[in-house]
DNA sequence: GAATTAAGCTTGTTATAACAAGCTGAAAGT
DNA sequence: ACTTTCAGCTTGTTATAACAAGCTTAATTC
């Protein structure tokens, strides 16, 4: 035997899957009928299942199947955040900010050491889209900024509202990694451990300020990604 | 019961990989230790090592066991792409190149609304960081640079081929995102099926020629992530 | 000393079995 | 008509069992 049973047969499923015959929300067999389809034991079935559940082409949901998991990713571009923004919510996404933790606190010494001083506004909110947790966003923000914008950042995106105030972002430097869920982020994302995660690290300065913002953006890797656009000038960079 | 019995033991070793008791490379209790340890059946210790190898915290090796990963990545710049394969080769990371496929196609016609025409070279390369497979290169070359730096292209990156020879890049337009290793990339990188993987689809334009690189590079998710410096000049962008 | 084999350990696959927990729609009750 | 209950369906957890396949080291053979 080449491969085992619940490879043979996942892989079956999900040609089903690419060739349409299932399509993105319809519901694929259940385990009892992949069982009674190719003759296998349940476990052989469930394994099968999790397979295209752990490809992203489906998501299985207690008590109702395994559904045909959409592709579609909402694009976020690092190059134009705010038109990003506005390019989201022409894309019939509506984006609302639930807030988890607001407070002044001490910086760890890696965060200090990029934004000065010891004390910054910690900002923990989770970004919905069309009222699905989607991203986590956990940032640090200078103090005095953190204090008098304390309400309109409680509920909206930090960088339109620091944008709205004359705070203009000049530059940005992220790193963009994949990682996989923990418990903490799976339960605030309301997605299975270690679901693949899109992480944006970065830190947002302003010509005057220097360096204002600091922390990541942890998004649903099936949901989210990043465009960015590079130039270079005349001289070389 | 609040949580199934495979969760609690796998958050108990989870803490234990966090707390320093297991280092990178170390190897964790076995499936059977764990029963021997938890008092549960093997499906259940089974399962509770999947959890973790699921969070990226383990990598499992049949006949040997399963060890802690390192999560230290390879960090490659999208606004200097060159001096960050010096950068690279700084980090102690050798990157060699494996060809797959080279060859002159009709190119879909998606590909064909970028670089124009019909014809174009594909490349297919794997790339081995210090020996180990950990990206896969698809991209589409204008027929004219394919041909003539065929041999090159074949066996370096191709940035810096055309680099080298005066095509100088003057901007690239990227996406990345987070997919999951189907069954091709996870033969290719010798990772498990489902492996969270980070996709750079992009497209390099030349300042005389306009689009000449079109493609993407799956890289896997744990070794690797992008940085970038997104700046605003005077104007608003 | 080198090569081969075997024992012991490790993970991988598949089966049967039973109970738990969530979802949905129809039937029964108010 | 609205609410509650129940049956049937679905996935989730855990156990026992057995065999397969890979890895490593020690013992045996050449």
């Amino acid at each position: 035997m080449l491969h085992p049973l619940h490879f043979v047969i996942s892989e079956r499923l999900r040609d089903r899957i690419l060739s349409g015959t299932y399509q993105p929300g319809d519901q694929i067999p259940s385990e009892h009928q992949v069982m009674a389809e190719f003759e296998v034991s349940r476990i052989t079935a469930r394994r099968a299942i999790a397979n295209l559940a752990q490809q992203g082409l489906v998501t299985v949901q207690r008590g109702k199947g395994a559904f045909v998991a959409t592709q579609q990713k909402v694009v976020y571009s690092l190059s134009s955040p705010l038109l990003s923004e506005a390019e989201m919510a022409r894309q019939g996404v509506e984006v609302t900010v639930e807030n988890l933790q607001y407070e002044s606190v001490t910086m760890p010494a890696e965060v200090q050491k990029i934004l000065g001083g010891a004390i910054a506004y910690l900002q923990k909110k989770i970004l919905l889209f069309n009222g699905i947790p989607s991203c986590v966003d956990v940032t640090y923000v200078q103090p005095d900024l953190g204090k008098v914008y304390a309400r309109e950042l409680r509920r909206a995106l930090t960088f339109s509202v620091l944008e709205k105030h004359g705070i203009s972002i000049q530059k940005v430097d992220a790193v963009i990694e994949c990682t996989q869920a923990d418990y903490e982020t799976s339960e605030q994302l309301e997605v299975p451990l270690g679901h693949p995660l899109i992480v944006n690290r970065h830190t947002a300065y302003s010509q005057e300020r220097g360096a204002i913002v600091h922390g990541e953006s942890i998004s649903r890797g099936d949901r989210f990604c990043y465009s960015v656009r590079i130039e270079r000038g005349g001289s070389r960079e």
